[in-house]
RNA sequence: AAGGUUGGCCAAACGGUCGCGUUAAUGCUGUGAUGGCAUUACCGAGGAAAGUCCGAGCUUCAAGAGAACUGGGUGCCGGUUAACUGCCGGUGAAGGUAACUUUAAGGAAAGUGCAACAGAAAAUUACCGCCCGCAUUAAGCGAGCAAGGUUGAAAAGGUGGUGUAAGAGACCACCGACCCUUUGGUAACAAAGGGUGCCAUGUAAACCCCACCUGAAGCAAGGUUAAAAAAGGCAAUACGCUUGUUCUCUCGUGCCUUUUAAAAGCACCGCUUGACUGUUAUGGAGACAUAACAGCUAGAUAGAUGACCGUUUAAAACAGAACUCGGCUUACAGACCAACCCACCAA
RNA sequence: GCUGGUGUGGCUCAACGGUAGAGCAAUUGAUUUGUAAUCAAUAGGUUGUAGGUUCGAUUCCUAUCACCAGCU
């Protein structure tokens, strides 16, 4: 889990990113980045009705927090991200998702290396 | 051994590293706000958390008492419970070789409706027929009958006899139905005995009748703090007075809309000690009740359980709390325990 | 989280408990030099699924599945 400041929350932030951001895409997620001038920069994760039940979204969710928390350090804190789950993505293993998400972050040149 | 029936129990385990939430302690910070940050410790999803199908608590509808109508629910008997359409025990009916399972199971003589097609007729019956009389080549006319045939899901008790012109509960025996009495049972009901020729089909999960119950909305209910200001409309012959309708009495006094101000607010309370959980004892056939002792066991708010490694044979099914309980229903990998049934073999 | 509603041919909808129907679309034929329009005919349905009541369910009852809408 990332701490509470780090967390993206209101539903408003979340439209006014899809609105204004811009999207890069991979094959099971997306991510919307938006640039940002408050300091502790937030992340938030969408997962829809259409990938499963509770359990399943909530297994997603976890993941792809998993993923972003493991690579946190690297990433250019001048932006806010939302990362979007596509259909197909509670069949990969962690690892898939961990490169996938790690590629996102490259295309859209956040980061750090 | 194999197969089956019923009930109960578990819902992968152990160890390590990183990470998240609540609470407590300590330290730092200092907000409008009992907030924010760090460290340590404890605890951290289910048997169905699901569906939202019933029943309650709790909150609001200003407060309370009552009447009529309408709507809705339940429906064998007894018990149990805070309550229930739940549960337990029994009765009847249906299914199964059996263990056992299922069961919305009041009333059709209070009334109304419906029963397509077929059939003479779907409820005060007569097409083909049977029999008697008249007539007779035949057709026919009058009177009697409902046994046989045809239709249909269903046709006016069934089988066998006596009887008769032909027949018919017209009469008899057995079976069924209804009524009465006795006995057993709290009761539903059962058994036995006697009587009645049998007076009328099905459908109430069609309207309905009878008995009992029933106000509505829902934690996105509702409340606290900062924190109010302006404009407009209606108004004591008014508005409210339960959110199915109408009404009576006690009663209350401003109400409604819009705009602006951190503003579809944030924060906090509601929020987890409760018809609670476990063990033991007693009562009971059981649901359950009573008592004693012990325990505190999630409380999030874009919403906490994940990732990696090792061992077990092994990357496990259905599935994620959102105010809380009691049930019901549905989904489900695998493992274990107990009781019982059937047939076979052996004795 | 809570509250409502809807499932019928490829699409949009009907249907007192008694043979499942209409329009559009599809196919075939007629008409035309040809196409469209028009006319005639044809096929296409486990009435979302599973039980029950009934002689008989699209319809009545119960459970379940899918979809849609509303409430901060």
């Amino acid at each position: 889990m990332l701490k509470k400041e780090n967390r993206l929350k209101k539903n408003r932030h979340f439209n006014y990113i899809y609105k204004k951001g811009e999207v890069v895409f991979e094959k099971h997620v997306n991510l919307c980045f938006l640039k940002t001038k408050f300091q502790p920069f937030k992340i938030g994760f969408s997962v829809s009705n259409k990938i499963g039940k509770s359990t399943v979204r909530n297994k997603v969710k976890r993941r792809l927090r998993e993923a972003v928390r493991l690579i946190f350090n690297e990433i250019i804190p001048s932006h806010n991200l939302i990362f979007v789950a596509k259909k197909d993505i509670e069949n990969l293993d962690f690892k898939h998702i961990q490169r996938e998400v790690y590629n996102l972050l490259k295309k859209a040149k956040l980061l750090n290396v």
